[in-house]
DNA sequence: GGTTTTGATGATACCGGTATCATGATTCGG
DNA sequence: CCGAATCATGATACCGGTATCATCAAAACC
C-alpha cells in the first residue's frame, strides 16, 4: 500500500479511502491511485485491515459433518449470500463432538471471525461461555432449539416427524414402524423421536419399543432396519426412516426381496434428497428447508453485524409433506 | 495478551514465546503464564500474529460447486489433514466460471492464506499471475492436468474413462453410447470424452456422433439420455454414463419402463458413489480416490509449506473398475 | 468582507502479535 | 578461576492497514 501511496504521490490514508470510501476522495486523485493500484498489482491485507479495525468479513461455520451430503445446500446457501456481500466462509466439521467443537468454537475466535453459523445446537459451557464473551452473532441451524444461543433458523424436527407420523396414521397405517440416527449427543435426532412419540399419543396407538429402531447412518443400516421391522415380532406396516438416506437403504432391500411397496411395507422418507422422487416407486417424505436455512443464516447474521437488527431471532422456515407412492 | 502478561508478570514476549515454543521458557514461568492464560480467558489474535509473522494458517480451497456432493468426500479429506496440523480451511465455490474463480483468489490472497486447493484445472490469466507472485503453493485436484500451476493431486479422467470404455467393449458391447457433462469449459468432461475416444479408436469401433450426449446434470438428464440413446436411431447397447448422478437418473428411468439391464442396456457410470453399488441391479462403475485426494492435496501443500518438499509434485492415485450386475 | 462551514488530504498513534537483538545470569572448558 | 558459550528473558521495531484528529483551501453565510 505504501507503494501504490508513493505511485499516485498521496499518502496511504488516501489509498485507503480510496478502497473502503471512495465517495471521501476527489475524482482525479481516484483516478490516480486506482491506475497506481492497478500497475502495481495491489492486493490489500485483510489481516492487518481486520486487526486495525476491529472487524473481519469472515464467517465461521462448524457442521458435524462434510461428508453427509445433506449439509451441502445449507452450505452453498450460506457461501452464496456472504459471497454476495463479500464476506469469506470458514468451514470445519466437529464429527458430532461436542468437544471438537469447543475447540472449532476456540479456532475460529483467534481468526476473529465476524459470526459463526453451528449446527448443532448442543453445546460444552466452556463454548458457550467463550461466545458470549467474544459477544459476536451466532445463529444455530440444526433444529428449532428452545433455548438457543442468540438466533436460530431452522424447521422443527419434533413438529415434522409428527406430522408425518400422523400422516402416515391418517393413511390407515397402524403399526407405524420408526427410524432415526443414534440419538444420544444429537438434538436432532432426539427430538424426531419425540415427535414421533408425540403423534403416537394423539392417534391413540400405543408406544411400541419393538416398532422403534436407531441406526447408524448409511444406506445398508436402512436396508437391515426394514428387515428387522417388517419381520420382526411386531411387523410394521408403514416405517418412517427419520435420518439421512435410511430409507433409500430400505426400498432398495424391498427390491431385491421383491416386496411390494407400499403393499407389503409402506416406507417414508425424512428429507427431500432428490433421489426419493425419482425412485421406484418414489418415497413419500417431507420437504426441508435447507438451502434456504442457509441463505437466511447467513442473511440475519448480516443483518446484526451490520446493525440492520438487533435482538434475538427466530425464523421457523417450516416444512411440508411430500405425499408420493411409497405409502 | 498484555494482560496475560502483567497476571503472570512477565513481558509480552514470554507469554509469545509459551504460546509458540514452550522449551524456550523456564517450567516455572511456563506454569505461572499457563494459569495467567487460564484465568484471563485469552484466545489469541491469528491476525496479529500472522500480520506480524507474515505466514498464516488458513488454507483456501475453491471447488465449482459446494452443492454437488462429489466434492463433499475431498472437502473432508482436506479438512481432516489441516485440523489434524491445526491449518483452518477457507471454502467458496466459483459456480465453474472462470472469472468467478479470479475473484475469489483474490479474495483468498487479500486473507493472506498459505496455500491454495483449487478443483478447476483451468484459470484467467490474470489469476495465474497473481498466484505466481503471491509466491504460495496450489494444488489442483480436478484432473491430472498436463501443465499444471504447481502440484497436481489427482486421477486421470482421460484414462478412467478410456479404461471403462475398453472394459465395456471387452464384455462384448459394440455401440458403446457416452454421455457427459457439457464440456464447454470443463477439462473434465473434456478428458473424459477425449478417453472415450481413444478407446474407441483402439478397439477399432468407429466413432458415432449420434451416441454420444452432453446433458446437464442432475437425475432426470440421466433419465432423457437413457431414452434417446437406447430409442435412438443406433441404438446403443450400453451407455457409459461420465458424470455425476446421470447413470442412477438412468437406471431409474429403466425401471420405470421395466426395460431389463444389462438386458436391454447396460450402463456404466464414473463415480464410486455408494448408491450405486445398492441399487437393483448395482452399477458398473470406476473407483475414484475422491477422499483420498483431498488428503493428500493437504499433506503436499503442508509439506510445501512447512519446507520438507521444494519442487513441483505430481500425485497420480489412480482409479478402478468396479464390474458389477449393470453391465 | 470576514468568519464559519465544508471538503479533501495528511500525520500519527495504534490494532496485537512476532522477529531481532540486547541483556544479565548461569554454565562450561581449559 | 577467568573468558566464552549458553540460556532465559526483555526492549523495541515493525507487520500493513485504519481511526482519529489536524490542517488548509475553497465555499457558504450574514
Amino acid at each position: 500500500m505504501r507503494d501504490v501511496a508513493l505511485r499516485a504521490g498521496v499518502s496511504t490514508m488516501t489509498v485507503s479511502r480510496v478502497l473502503s470510501d471512495p465517495g471521501k476522495v476527489s475524482a482525479e486523485v481516484r483516478q490516480r491511485v486506482m491506475a497506481a493500484i492497478e500497475a502495481a498489482g495491489y492486493v490489500p491485507n485483510r489481516l492487518a485491515g481486520s486487526l486495525s479495525s476491529r472487524h473481519s468479513r469472515v464467517i465461521g461455520l462448524i457442521v458435524p459433518s462434510l461428508e453427509n451430503s445433506l449439509f451441502a445446500p445449507t452450505i452453498q446457501g450460506i457461501s452464496e449470500v456472504l459471497r454476495r456481500n463479500g464476506y469469506q466462509l470458514m468451514v470445519a466439521d466437529c464429527g458430532g463432538s461436542d468437544a471438537e467443537e469447543e475447540a472449532l468454537v476456540t479456532a475460529f475466535l483467534a481468526q476473529r471471525v465476524a459470526g459463526l453459523v453451528l449446527h448443532n445446537t448442543r453445546h460444552t459451557a466452556a463454548a458457550r461461555a467463550m461466545i458470549r464473551r467474544a459477544g459476536i452473532p451466532v445463529v444455530e441451524t440444526g433444529t428449532l432449539t428452545p433455548k438457543p444461543l442468540d438466533m436460530v433458523v431452522s424447521y422443527s424436527n419434533h413438529e415434522a416427524s409428527r406430522a408425518m407420523t400422523l400422516h402416515l396414521h391418517r393413511l390407515g397405517y397402524r403399526r407405524i414402524g420408526f427410524v432415526s440416527l443414534p440419538a444420544a449427543g444429537n438434538n436432532r435426532a432426539l427430538a424426531r423421536q419425540g415427535g414421533y412419540r408425540a403423534a403416537l399419543a394423539e392417534a391413540g396407538l400405543p408406544p411400541e419399543p419393538r416398532l422403534m429402531l436407531e441406526m447408524p447412518p448409511g444406506l445398508p443400516s436402512g436396508a437391515e432396519a426394514v428387515v428387522r421391522l417388517a419381520e420382526g415380532p411386531v411387523p410394521a406396516d408403514a416405517i418412517f426412516f427419520a435420518g439421512d438416506v435410511l430409507a433409500v437403504g430400505a426400498l432398495f432391500e424391498c427390491q431385491r426381496r421383491g416386496w411390494a411397496v407400499p403393499g407389503r411395507v409402506g416406507i417414508a422418507a425424512f428429507d427431500n434428497i432428490e433421489i426419493l422422487g425419482q425412485m421406484v416407486p418414489p418415497i413419500t417424505t417431507l420437504r426441508l428447508p435447507r438451502a434456504e436455512i442457509g441463505r437466511r443464516a447467513a442473511e440475519i447474521l448480516l443483518d446484526r453485524i451490520q446493525g440492520r437488527s438487533a435482538g434475538p431471532v427466530r425464523v421457523d422456515l417450516g416444512f411440508e409433506i411430500i405425499q408420493r407412492a411409497s405409502t
